[in-house]
DNA sequence: TTAATTTTGCAACACTGTTGCAAAACTTTA
DNA sequence: TAAAGTTTTGCAACAGTGTTGCAAAATTAA
């Protein structure tokens, strides 16, 4: 389990620290998105805020993780599946946004509709957002 | 104009103040979605910080205007239609953010698509966010 | 105009996120 | 394995965003 996330860094040209192992683990078990302030809580304060949002940034930065747009000013993250990497993310599923538990979930297998936009306009990227109930919460 | 927007208020059963008044007006005005930073900008530092955010809050309970969830983790608000009243929102258009300018749209001729979520799931709300040029910027 | 109610501004605070810099940890090389 | 070079971390300090309590001011109702 540790050796696979390391290989993660490894490929990625990141050093191996303690930080980031303890934190892509996290991602990994609770196969969730997570807030900075989730894993802040999760790692029981053992590392500093600053080096996790430095953490998060640089994960997100080589393709690692993915921010998640949500309607309360949060920026959730989530691990990004084999085809992103740095500087190109490829994250086109759905979020669903549990407003029971609050979880956040990333639907991969549910793709981004098209829209129709108005001439003139053109598209570079399409977010969808769902709110509703789980299936754990019903 | 200001009788218009005046009107707004009253159906809304809240007092016609100044603040509120030029409130409305600069969301009237500019016809595109607005944060709080915004307002306090055009406002001329003339409304307390804490007026107006409570003066937003106000307006989206009221169902005067709606939040709009944004990828960079910053709360914008935008009219809605007559369609919305106290607790009941009905905002089921696609947003658009422009990459050049940062406007946010409400393209209110876009309607939300379908999305087939997985068994288990239930769906309240969906939001589609749509970022890249506006017809003004390319 | 006065009384009752609502709204506002101020002060103070909490939370979130950022930057610079020296110390610590990690990686590379021999 | 140890030393040198590089990267990452923790600390301190700060900026921005949003919230709460309370007394003063404005608005509404009488």
């Amino acid at each position: 389990m540790k050796d696979v996330i390391s290989e993660i860094l490894k490929n990625n040209q990141l050093s191996v620290t303690e930080n980031r192992l303890k934190i892509l683990e996290l991602f990994q078990k609770n196969g969730k998105a997570l807030s900075h302030g989730d894993i802040e809580k999760m790692s029981g304060k053992h590392f500093d805020r600053v080096t996790i949002y430095r953490t998060l940034q640089t994960f997100v930065d080589k393709g690692i993780i993915h921010t998640i747009p949500t309607a309360d000013n949060s920026i959730m993250y989530a691990l990004c599946k084999d085809t992103c990497s740095e500087g190109h993310h490829h994250d086109d599923h759905v979020h669903f946004l549990c407003e029971e538990c609050g979880t956040t979930y990333c639907l991969d297998n549910v793709t981004i509709p098209q829209v129709t936009i108005p001439k003139g306009f053109s598209v570079h990227q399409t977010n969808v957002l769902v709110n509703g109930i789980c299936k754990n919460c019903r």
